[in-house]
DNA sequence: TGACAAACATACCGGTTGGTCGGTATAACA
DNA sequence: TGTTATACCGACCAACCGGTATGTTTGTCA
């Protein structure tokens, strides 16, 4: 009863907290640099606890992608766009909100997501298709949004909106992965901004 | 005397099978998981002629960076902008031959400067800084390009050419990053496309 | 011709890695 | 109360890693 419920909430604490240290080290060191010793290190779990929920270091990947990028994502960039009537309006606070938000040390480790793409992706068929998964998801939201965009008269109906949702989350992650390399916010803001103007370009 | 020539050329070939060899290898598996022994393996060297023209594994990665990678930037990036009057054609024309020389291979293994900054640049300053030397090189040759443009008419006065540098470097660094992610030519041909596009609202 | 060094070759090493396996504590259930 | 399953625990392992130490061949030059 009570304490069944304890334990249960305790179960899932402790595969979260893994969970959470996984993402950490593989967000700065890879998926390959990512040490076992490390994550446990980094917490109080043993090396028994994490092979009881986790097969392989590869399952843990796995769950970190379909468990906690998925969810930043669809939290961040995807969320907010569903509602907004004119998607470059909203876009454009959204790049500008994240801007305010991001720290230098985010910058240094970049985008979580792009990393594990650019890493595992030439390497492994199930990390590949998990992130494409994600892009996917996220590409989709941006077309919808732009559809409705121009359904609502703010964007042109000349424009491809799938060949806009796909350039944008490529300048996005390109804008990312320069800045993380410069390890400067000025080349990120910098580059926001001509994302901001290029979105500006497709108003009807 | 000729002999001599012989050796030294002999010399030579041995430290650039190396390089071309680790090149390979860092292109497929990152530099992290880039392992010595298959590049011995996959070539005749032997480990003591390795570490006799690379002291070390991080001493190989730097020198791929500045003798390969930085090379190959150069010759398909910047030197054909060089002489362009009208840079926005320029670009749409390097962009379209890359298109049609690019193989599914090269997709899958993505763009190799990208992939070391995009792992190694929160690691290791010494690659970090390197990469950035290239990528610096890369955008102040497009700034310079497109002044040019400016100057000739072709350019809009309207543009500040440092930001359209970082701004296109990052989307064909990020269409390239999901393109190999997707492992689909459709996906960079988009993407690439609407890239033109956004240099085509550049003009004046 | 003999001394010397550069250009390899190869056996070997300590450290780390992902992964395993026998054990234990606890709770649910019959 | 005895049985069974879950949730750990942590010592241990083989494989592989980058790097080194020692040895040998080969060319240079006095």
């Amino acid at each position: 009863m009570s304490s069944t419920a304890r334990d249960t909430v305790q179960q899932l604490a402790t595969r979260q907290v893994i969970l959470e240290a996984a993402y950490e080290e593989i967000h700065v060191h890879g998926f390959q640099g990512a040490s076992l010793s490390k994550i446990l290190s980094s917490t109080n779990v043993t090396k028994g606890a994490l092979y009881h929920y986790f097969p392989t270091k590869l399952e843990l990947g796995y769950a970190v992608v379909d468990e906690i990028l998925s969810e930043h994502i669809q939290q961040m960039w995807i969320h907010p766009l569903q509602e907004a009537e004119d998607p470059i309006t909203a876009f454009k606070n959204i790049i500008m909100q994240a801007g305010n938000e991001i720290t230098e040390g985010d910058i240094q480790c970049g985008c979580p997501l792009n990393n594990l793409a650019q890493e595992m992706a030439p390497k492994d068929e199930g990390f590949r298709s998990r992130v494409e998964a994600v892009y996917r998801a996220w590409r989709k939201g941006i077309e919808k949004a732009f559809l409705k965009g121009q359904e609502n008269g703010f964007v042109s109906k000349d424009v491809n909106v799938i060949s806009v949702a796909t350039m944008i989350v490529a300048s996005l992650e390109g804008c990312m992965g320069l800045a993380k390399n410069a390890q400067s916010k000025k080349v990120l803001t910098q580059c926001g901004r001509s994302i901001v103007d290029y979105l500006e370009s497709l108003r009807a």
